[in-house]
DNA sequence: ATTGTGACGTTGC
DNA sequence: TGCAACGCCACAA
């Protein structure tokens, strides 16, 4: 829990089934409000490195998934996210108030 | 160790 | 709705 990029890990590992995220969220609770783009690569990065974290409930503020360049992925995020009960409108984006992730005691006590 | 660059975003105009 | 600027992190050189 020392950098970024495990608080960050953690942060997405405690999205449940049916919940989803955004890269600001992550950012702002792993106490960088503007590093939103890094978590984006850090989720990116997550595949290349095989970690077990639900990478797919991780969209962009506007509900919607990004996937810059790599339409597979986004096919298959949003697979995912559809196998978990979400549903995305004719613009290819979902309820956010409805299935936004909150999260509820997250203490840090070093 | 320092610098430069890119990225699955976010915000404001 | 669309576009440009911004800022932060990680990585490569």
């Amino acid at each position: 829990m020392e950098n970024f990029a495990d608080r960050t890990y953690w942060l997405v590992c405690q999205v449940p089934d049916g919940r989803v995220a955004t890269y600001g969220q992550i950012a702002t609770y792993a106490g960088s409000p503007r590093a939103a783009r890094a978590v984006g690569n850090l989720m990116r990065r997550s595949l290349k490195n095989d970690r077990d974290i639900p990478w797919h409930r991780i969209i962009n503020a506007r509900g919607a998934i990004s996937s810059k360049g790599d339409t597979a992925r986004a096919e298959l995020q949003r697979r995912l996210l559809e196998s978990e009960g979400l549903v995305f409108d004719d613009s290819g984006r979902c309820d956010l108030d409805q299935h936004r992730w909150e999260p509820r005691e997250i203490f840090w006590h070093d």
